[in-house]
DNA sequence: AAGTATAGCAACCGCGTCGCC
DNA sequence: AGGCGACGCGGTTGCTATACT
């Protein structure tokens, strides 16, 4: 059984609205309020629907809209976010006063997504860590050949394959295994922002590049990382992380996963999320976008399919060149999905609270006793 | 100048969630 | 507990201005 329409729209008018039909609904709601969209249109006089009424409010008519470009503060603040927090465009708006989420959205698909494309496409050789997203490079328009909403229509190239069989835990994380995928969403394609705060200290920086001496350190394949998987960081320091399979008896989400990470020292003060032996909970999965795929265990990228020598929190699309971030995409095995949505939600609720007021007062992550460094490199990960 | 492709924005649509009964 | 309505969110579409040939 459908769903019943959420109005009558036999009648209704639907396309732009007319600067009367605003005035009708601005004053309707300046003496009687927002909300009962449903019947709102009728009491007003609109031949609309509550929907439309709502969206039209929200979007265009409030009185506290923030008119004009989005500024560069806030462009960073937006690119910020979303590599938290994904397409929650909603939540994203909260934090920028007068900016709806249709605003935010639209901007991004149509701005910041392509200058992160741009910048991916022209650094398959090496990549920059650190980029001013205000002094993108964007694309030339192109001429002919009318491929419009490329954008967009990346999104449709991936999507969950929850059904087929999942890679299990004893496989080998860089043995490829085509017919075991599990493609993804296009987080990817949003999570790697390229702000300096939010690549800073979490990726892997090549031992071996004389570039890791300036503040734009590059990616690049490592053979040794692979087989130690020895990260190097901003500050030069050295960590080998052992990774070990993901024990299923051992759901360490669902213990509350940052209460361990706060408890346990997990964090280094750059916040990045040390793995240590004896922490089960890794999930292996085949990211794969029908041209290359990649190994990635928890939020870490393995290995690339095709020369299994990318490693770090970044893969390359083989092809285009294009630079993946997975740096938040946990799943694959029975439970992984919802396990990577739970650390996503989790991960979210304290971004929210810390970002709101930096009020560590969140029992539930037993936050209230930790310190200002261990707080630092919390939101360090956060924003990871 | 005219035709066409593209970008950007406004609006629509479907679905999930929440609260009430 | 579950059915239903209302609301909100995110993905998608459609329209229009602009760029380009």
């Amino acid at each position: 059984m459908g769903r019943a329409p959420c109005c009558d729209k036999v009648g209704l008018k639907k396309g732009r609205w007319t600067s009367e039909e605003d005035e009708i609904l601005i004053k309707y709601i300046q003496v009687n309020g927002e909300g009962s969209w449903r019947s709102l249109p009728k009491n007003a006089g609109l031949l609309r629907c509550g929907k439309s009424c709502r969206l039209r409010w929200i979007n265009y008519l409030r009185s506290d809209l923030k008119r004009g470009n989005i500024s560069s503060e806030e462009e960073e603040t937006i690119i910020k976010l979303h590599s938290s927090m994904g397409n929650r465009w909603s939540l994203i708006a909260s934090h920028l006063p007068g900016r709806t989420d249709n605003e935010i959205k639209n901007y991004w698909n149509s701005h910041l997504s392509r200058k992160i494309h741009s910048f991916r496409r022209s650094s398959s050789e090496t990549l920059p860590m650190v980029m001013d997203s205000s002094k993108a490079e964007i694309p030339p328009k192109r001429k002919g050949g009318r491929t419009s909403r490329w954008a967009m229509k990346r999104n449709k190239t991936y999507y969950i394959q929850k059904d087929v069989p999942k890679i299990k835990p004893k496989d080998s994380p860089l043995t490829p295994n085509i017919e075991e995928v599990l493609l993804l969403p296009t987080p990817d394609l949003e999570q790697e922002t390229f702000s300096s705060t939010t690549i800073n200290d979490s990726m892997v920086l090549d031992p071996k590049s004389n570039d890791n001496k300036r503040e734009s350190p590059v990616l690049r394949s490592d053979e040794a990382w692979k087989c130690e998987n020895q990260r190097l960081y901003a500050s030069g320091e050295k960590k080998t992380e052992t990774l070990v399979p993901y024990d299923h008896d051992q759901e360490g989400i669902d213990g509350g996963v940052f209460n361990d990470i706060v408890d346990n020292d997990l964090l280094d003060p750059d916040g990045v999320l040390a793995l240590s032996e004896g922490r089960g909970g890794y999930d292996i999965i085949d990211f794969n976008d029908g041209n290359d795929s990649a190994f990635m265990c928890a939020d870490k990228m393995l290995a690339t399919h095709e020369d299994l020598q990318e490693s770090g929190q970044f893969s390359s699309n083989g092809d285009s060149g294009e630079w993946y971030s997975c740096s938040s995409i946990t799943s694959g095995f029975d439970d992984g999905i919802e396990r990577g949505n739970e650390i996503w939600d989790e991960k979210e609720k304290m971004l929210s609270s810390l970002w709101e007021s930096d009020n560590w007062e969140g029992d539930s992550y037993n936050l209230s006793e930790i310190d200002s460094d261990t707080h630092d490199a919390m939101v360090a990960w956060l924003l990871s």
